[in-house]
DNA sequence: CTGCTTATGAATGATTATGATTGATTTTGA
DNA sequence: TCAAAATCAATCATAATCATTCATAAGCAG
């Protein structure tokens, strides 16, 4: 069997039944159990199904809600103290760009108190954003039900109507050679533009996103300061050789 | 039984059921009870369930914001009525706008077959949209945290970027001489520009709007087909000769 | 055909999840 | 109120799963 053939088939699969085991696959492909984790893995980086232990699932819409998604539990601490420091770096009255990320939507509560306006494309921002009693702006847009993000050209477009003190991203990779990178076109122009609208820009972002290159380029590692909360030290000074970079542990 | 399935077992027996015992769990599941405890504790850190002593219960709900709440069940039955009835005028594949209402937000099931695009600024509609699987855009805007609507020049602004083939809209009056009004002059203007943008416009109320007026004017009557689920006869006569009208009962 | 590249399966050490056990805590019923 | 039963949390041993590495087979290009 082709491995383009075990991909569909892993696909197929997961259009029927929420989630599917290893196990499974391996009879069902006759493959073995090496060969079934290296496409769950291929699939999991092209964003087609998310891995878990012992198997695969579909990728859950991330409709907003109270709950916190598996996504955004996900390095909650390292995220929340990232954040925390993002947001010291707001000053009263500013206006933000606060993108769809789970780590930029942990800043939120940490803005209460500085009387900013916030727009966002990110929907599951909403909540927080509305419970801290934050002046908040949504950029409209096509909703893209896997991030819970708003993207498309009227996403982009809307942010026209703005401009921002400083803007907050988050990336999914961070490579000294290819820049900052994210899966989706569509949000990378969102992030884009919003970063040319600032006067200042930031990228938060957890280690584990160094060294990844995802499909779509948003800018280049000089474009945006780094907020990140560790990185080895060979990787940081070559990062600080085309950015400036704080990393923050605790 | 992966742990994600046993997770998704839980939380839909909890969909079932307002709580249920770890004794259940363990014979569903064919896990340990230590297993299950882990599964609950787990889940509850993700503020999806209450761990209570013997078991789990759903999350009891937040007080809901109360003019939304009591706004959203007021005259439901109703307002379904209304809403299944417009959306049986949707042929497939068209685009529509429907506002931030709460009737509107009952048309979504009624839409889940029809391959339809949705254009909206209410942002209780996200769920509904998203777990329906309908392809939908947000119009952007500020964001109020009253009503969950957006409003703003963005918001009307950003209805430029469509045409619709029909418009679906909620009001707070309906009165032969002073048209249809609703109390926001921002949400007002969503509201006038969805319809001029619109092939077919269509207003839906609870005959409890009749004889209404509030602050901020939308347009006359004879700009809008009307469907509402009941009238006095004079009443009905008045409005035949501004425009059309279906009374709903059942 | 040869040399190179890629994909595969197996082995191995690392990591995670599971079930059982035990002492602590809570609930129940007399 | 108190004793007993039920439930809980923490701990531990172990099985299952994972990621990495390596050898080799398969596929590809010249």
């Amino acid at each position: 069997m082709l491995t383009t053939e075990r991909h569909q088939l892993i696909l197929n699969l997961l259009k029927e039944k929420q989630s599917i085991k290893i196990q499974e696959l391996v009879e069902l492909t006759a493959a073995s159990e090496s060969t079934i984790r290296r496409d769950l893995t291929e699939l999991e980086e092209l964003q087609k199904l998310e891995r878990v232990f012992g198997g695969a699932s579909r990728i859950a819409p991330n409709v907003p809600e109270p709950s916190l998604s598996d996504k955004a539990a996900k390095n909650l601490k390292e995220k929340q103290l990232v954040a925390r420091y993002a947001a010291s770096l707001v000053k009263t009255g500013d206006s933000l760009f606060l993108d769809a990320g789970t780590t930029t939507a942990q800043m939120i509560p940490f803005l209460t108190d500085k009387d900013v306006t916030v727009v966002t494309n990110g929907l599951s921002h909403l909540e927080a954003l509305i419970e801290h009693g934050i002046t908040s702006y949504l950029t409209g847009g096509f909703i893209k039900s896997r991030t819970g993000a708003l993207v498309g050209p009227q996403a982009t477009q809307s942010l026209e109507n703005y401009r921002f003190d400083k803007s907050f991203l988050g990336v999914n990779g961070i490579h000294p050679v290819h820049g900052f990178t994210t899966p989706d076109p569509e949000e990378a122009a969102v992030k884009r533009r919003a970063g040319e609208l600032s006067r200042s820009c930031y990228v938060l972002a957890d280690q584990s996103k160094y060294g990844k290159v995802s499909f779509a380029h948003i800018f280049d590692l000089s474009r945006s300061a780094l907020i990140i909360d560790g990185l080895p030290d060979e990787a940081l000074e070559e990062i600080e050789r085309q950015t400036t970079i704080k990393v923050v542990t605790q």
